[in-house]
DNA sequence: ATGGTTGAGGGTCAA
């Protein structure tokens, strides 16, 4: 079983790009983030075509979380419990669409769009801390009413853990960048407490391994990229991978989304 | 030359 996690970067322009991928791929399940749809617009004939169940949740033009699936796909969830809201200019807090979930060939699959903290000082990066600490208390109580569980927690954290996980860290520390603060790591490495584990690293080791490449500055032809979206498994989960891989390819060429597919392959 | 983009929507805003 192979299941693979991508930002897409708007479902609707990168179409025939994530049809053909799907094509080539042969993957059961992937998760997708920034959909940039709602359900009215949403391309749903694209997944029956290649023979997959999918979940969405789109609210607008922004963010947009789904799952596709040829292995089943029920439960579905939109947001996670008390997933934090955010509103800003006066609007009504929303819960926005970055969460989703489902139950695929008895994973526990969560497609997750974790917030653009900005800057290092601005409103969003409380919100984006805050929603990753909400996030892991939940997946802690998922754990312990079944430590057994095979969750898989799959998406754009926008977060680099790692110092190799940028082409220059002093870089992101003289600009005081985001990505890269104690923080923001702290927030991800919570999830390791928690109990999940990262299960394409091993596969996939640096330095120079990337996950996304920013469309501006030629980031891509000059290798300068970061590693941003992550496979997080639950134990049970995560006992079963077998190998992984950053389909580096798939961000080359005119239409490319500016986030590379990241895989696992799963035995049995 | 020290920059260089992309997408949604029709405002700029977001990444």
């Amino acid at each position: 079983m192979r299941i693979a996690t991508w930002n897409v970067n708007s479902l609707r322009a990168r179409a025939d790009r994530v049809e053909s991928w799907l094509e080539r791929s042969d993957v059961d399940v992937l998760a997708i983030q920034e959909t940039k749809c709602r359900d009215d617009n949403f391309p749903w004939e694209l997944f029956e075509r290649m023979g997959y169940d999918v979940a969405h949740f789109g609210l607008n033009q922004w963010n947009g979380v789904a799952i596709a699936s040829r292995v089943g796909l029920t439960d579905v969830e939109r947001t996670f419990v008390d997933q934090p809201v955010f509103g800003k200019g006066g609007v009504d807090p929303i819960q926005e669409a970055r969460a989703i979930s489902a139950t695929c060939g008895g994973i526990r699959v969560w497609s997750l769009y974790v917030p653009n903290g900005r800057a290092l000082d601005d409103e969003h990066m409380h919100y984006k801390l805050h929603w990753l600490d909400v996030l892991n208390q939940q997946a802690g109580s998922w754990l312990e009413a079944d430590p057994e569980a095979q969750i898989a927690l799959m998406g754009d954290f926008n977060i680099a853990p790692q110092d190799d996980d940028v082409w220059d860290i002093d870089f992101f520390i003289q600009e005081g960048l985001t990505h890269v603060s104690e923080p923001e790591r702290a927030a991800f490495y919570a999830f390791e407490k928690t109990g999940f584990i990262d299960v394409v690293r091993p596969h996939t080791p640096g330095p120079g391994v990337y996950t996304y490449w920013d469309y501006q500055k030629l980031r891509f032809p000059k290798r300068e990229g970061m590693r941003i979206d992550f496979i997080l498994g639950s134990p049970a989960l995560a006992k079963r991978v077998v190998s992984a891989e950053i389909d580096r390819e798939e961000r080359k060429g005119k239409g490319a989304s500016d986030h590379a597919p990241v895989i696992a392959e799963l035995s049995a």
